[in-house]
DNA sequence: AAATAAATAATAAAGATTATTAAAACGTTA
DNA sequence: TAACGTTTTAATAATCTTTATTATTTATTT
């Protein structure tokens, strides 16, 4: 979570400009509980910004990531989902609602060790994607 | 890993018919060790039907996924990838070829008790992707 | 403030997947 | 086994997400 500063001092020590667009679309991002994708960032955005456009929405969070401060997120539906936190953790997906949330504080590395002897791979990544019922939606059902 | 006697009565059992087409897609798919996506089923088994087409493919996978003798993958392409073993196990994708290995022996019972309880859900299932350099594309790189 | 280089917005294009529909194949019944 | 009714296939069109193109606008440098 970077504040307009820090963003625009990464933007530019890697080439790019600073624009209104781009601060705001990382914003957006990083006010977020939940992992948007492209149709819900844009809609987000449109009021303050009546002028945006889907384009800028998909390039920007290119460059974003590019540059390393979102990461992109799929948990198998057909478009992807942004997270302004980099940093490693993993998610969890509502089968009823569709919302994807973090999940903070699981210790994912000695499962990775076990990938990579198991694997005869070298591992640079890792996603773990989880699926259920949220709370909300549990709360739902009961009522 | 069913056979074509089995395949035929699930198929059957929830009320879709047998066809040659449905048997080859799975037949192709099982035969694979890696995990393809519809392209590469495509191409394997247009040369065995030759009037075989894409909306097949796709249906026929998304049959057989509803049935539950194939699961869908999605490492975060473009495109779908689907894998006829139906137990739970992960995956893991070479970042230089893009190729899709499974990784058995992975036990994940416990992660997932834990993001049980740390993110309230009841969870109803789990993806892991690993992403990695493969064995074979480690040797390219050292010779 | 002017120059220039890059970014935006609108639009078109591309690629994956789904929907539509006429023809063919399946399976049942007579 | 022939014929019927239904499902499936294959071809094609349509849809949806994402990327490419381009004229206009904007950010940075002089």
């Amino acid at each position: 979570m970077l504040d307009n500063q820090q963003l625009s001092d990464i933007l530019r020590a890697n080439g790019y400009k600073v624009t209104p667009q781009r601060l705001a679309v990382y914003d957006a991002l990083a006010a977020m509980k939940t992992h948007p994708n492209a149709e819900m960032l844009y809609s987000v955005l449109q009021p303050k910004y009546p002028s945006m456009s889907f384009a800028t929405v998909y390039k920007t969070v290119e460059i974003l990531h590019k540059i390393n401060v979102i990461q992109i997120l799929n948990t198998g539906e057909d478009s992807m989902r942004y997270d302004a936190d980099t940093s490693i953790h993993h998610h969890i997906q509502c089968i009823s609602c569709g919302r994807v949330d973090d999940l903070n504080g699981l210790d994912s590395l000695a499962l990775v060790k076990e990938a990579e002897s198991l694997s005869g791979y070298e591992i640079a990544g890792h996603q773990f994607y989880f699926f259920g019922v949220c709370p909300d939606c549990k709360k739902m059902v009961q009522n």
